[in-house]
DNA sequence: AATGTCCTCACCCGAAAGTATGAAATCGCT
DNA sequence: AGCGATTTCATACTTTCGGGTGAGGACATT
């Protein structure tokens, strides 16, 4: 979270810099002073507009990189399971399937203790907090149909 | 979906009309230029961050449809929602994006019980227990995607 | 005007999920 | 033989979810 607002906060430094290196040498001749706070107010809105809507999808926890392009590496990321064990990744399976923990501990023998283990190890693992987000990021990166 | 932009609107009209406001009367006289530009840029930047923030919404499989015209609400009506109604759906989806129920109130400006009604509301409709669980059919019954 | 649906919100309470920490057994690898 | 990864399980604790119930306002239909 914080990440984002320190973020946020040095791309809104940039753009006051840009503004002041444009300020009163290049606009300020040809547009009145309104326009020009109209335009500020225009470019930093969409601005934040967009940090704010690129930054805080869930699914994108923990990764700050700004896709440019359509990108291959998803693909790539298919037949990899981003560091999952097997047991880890068939415990997400379950979990995506809407299994309880308890009904995925039945069903795999195990205790509840072991599938919350599990579980827990794969949040971190896919850098999420829950298990639906855990569902839509695995989904994301191709590591569950 | 409408009502937000038109919020965005409102709130952008509204920040100008104090920036206007505030315009020469008040602040000129006591900073410079550059800070108030810097001000300006700020405080739109960061409404603009605020919405977005909140704004974080997919257009999914029933309403793409809708968005690109306007001459089929009837069909959107008799589209297969499972007797969902709009706003269910609404939480539907950004249960599915792995959002929190506290996340999704923010989102929708409404409280953590209206969220909670709707959630409980579709998992009576879709007959299920867990938000995992009514993520998983409503994938299977083309809710979302 | 009455009805029904939808959206909103509240409170309480129990269940499920998740965090933190530790630990033991197994297996592959060097 | 030691190391790391994996799997298993445990306890204790906090947070989130979900059920139950009720209720008021907005809106459209009848």
């Amino acid at each position: 979270m914080w990440r984002y607002i320190i973020l946020y906060g040095f791309v809104v430094a940039g753009l006051v810099v840009i503004m002041n290196w444009l300020d009163f040498h290049f606009l300020m001749h040809s547009l009145s002073m309104e326009i020009y706070l109209g335009l500020v107010a225009l470019i930093f809105a969409f601005t934040g507009g967009w940090i704010g809507w690129r930054y805080t999808r869930p699914s994108m926890a923990g990764s700050a990189q700004i896709e440019t392009t359509s990108d291959v590496p998803t693909t790539e990321l298919t037949n990899d399971t981003s560091g999952l064990s097997p047991r880890e990744l068939e415990v997400l399976e379950l979990i995506a399937m809407g299994f309880s923990n308890q009904e995925i501990a039945d069903k795999l023998f195990v205790s509840l203790n072991t599938v919350k283990s599990h579980s827990s190890n794969l949040f971190l693992k896919l850098d999420v907090k829950r298990r639906t987000q855990a569902v839509s990021k695995a989904r994301e990166l191709g590591l569950i149909h």
